[in-house]
DNA sequence: AACTATTTATAAGA
DNA sequence: TTCTTATAAATAGTT
């Protein structure tokens, strides 16, 4: 029908296919409906076009979703949303028992609700406990043992380098004894320097000169402490 | 089209109107397919018939599942059960995390990985387990309490019924020589009777003369005890 | 969007 | 149902 037959096949042709699209969807939903109408049948139709632009034709006093939801009783493909459902509904049971039988579990531990529990069990359970606790003993020892060896380690560097001040600084005094001020100016200069606690330390040497009130931040951070949580 | 047009309004006469949906019903499936392939475009298609059958023409390549959803995307109305998945979803979610916190404290409990809790929390879970132990050991106290309660309680009523007893045979022997064994036979019968361990016992008297080996598993039905769990 | 030559769909009849 | 066929309707290509 036209002033000549087309193929049914792709028109390839951008602006003729938009053309024939419009022309025969408008044709599409006449017939549809006519046949809805003519024949009291219950029609669902719906269009995607290549733009992705969507239209529908739905019978007379009905809505798609009631069409879409005859036609999966009718084929009893409930959609793909069905076998999802089920995973989630598995997944929630046995998340739901994973969760009743830890929140069981912490009861048991923390000694609420014994009513239920048989002798042997709680004898079991009492030495479980018992074991934690030694567990959690050993675990602080570990922490305070690792807090004395930090502390001890950081005396010894700090009477080492306490020991070696003095030197430099009995050597300077007695260099500025024997030649003045000038007589040795660069070299006291780089001892000043070397002492200086402005800035990053870069050797046990200044670690160990900062006074106590930076030491104590600084050396925390370089070693395991008892209150930082990721020792 | 055709002999003679028609108005466009339900075609009462039956058979006419059969012959009417056949013919038209291919010729919108024509029309479906011949859109569907010149213009590319993505259709699906469903038709009831008065008389309940259904037909479906989809494009080429896809499901009609595929165009629903499509369908569904497009306007937002995911079937009645898109709210009940999202309720799903967040449920899953809650007791996902709920797990997750109720695992991590099982293993605090438990006394594994302690690497990640610091000094103070270790001191507190320390004194929570030495809590948990005390009560674990005051529950065992007052169960082996029970049970000597009610040792002691049956012990008292054997006793008792013992001496009964022996006053009811004592004076059954004394009967028996002063009138012979004719003399009070149904109150010897119901002494037999009350004394019989087949069967519920259903008083005081009856349970404690049942013999040692019936005794203590009656006994245990009836009484709380150290094995059953649900005392 | 309108026109129109043709093709196609289909109503009625068989 | 299916076939036939006269006729209505749809539409391809053009303007």
């Amino acid at each position: 029908m036209g002033r000549g037959k087309i193929p049914i096949k792709r028109i390839e042709n951008q602006t003729t296919r938009q053309v024939t699209f419009s022309k025969r969807r408008a044709g599409l939903l006449k017939k549809t409906h006519e046949l809805s109408v003519l024949c009291d049948a219950q029609i669902g139709l719906i269009i995607f076009s290549t733009t992705g632009k969507m239209c529908q034709y739905c019978t007379e006093g009905y809505r798609m979703e009631q069409i879409i939801e005859r036609y999966q009783k009718v084929t009893g493909t409930c959609i793909p949303e069905h076998d999802n459902r089920e995973h989630l509904y598995n997944e929630l049971a046995v998340l739901r028992k994973e969760t009743r039988r830890l929140q069981l579990s912490m009861r048991r531990y923390t000694g609420e609700d014994m009513s239920s529990i048989p002798f042997e069990e709680l004898d079991q359970l009492e030495h479980e406990l018992e074991r934690s606790v030694i567990k959690v003993r050993e675990r602080k020892n570990e922490l305070l043992q690792q807090q004395l060896d930090n502390l001890r380690r950081k005396e010894r560097i700090l009477e080492e380098e306490n020991s070696n001040m003095y030197r430099w600084e009995h050597r300077a005094a007695i260099e500025y004894q024997q030649g003045g001020m000038e007589a040795k100016p660069v070299e006291h200069q780089q001892v000043v320097d070397q002492f200086s606690f402005f800035g990053e330390p870069s050797s046990v040497l200044q670690l160990a000169t900062i006074p106590q009130q930076f030491q104590s931040y600084q050396l925390q951070l370089a070693q395991p402490n008892l209150q930082d949580s990721n020792v």
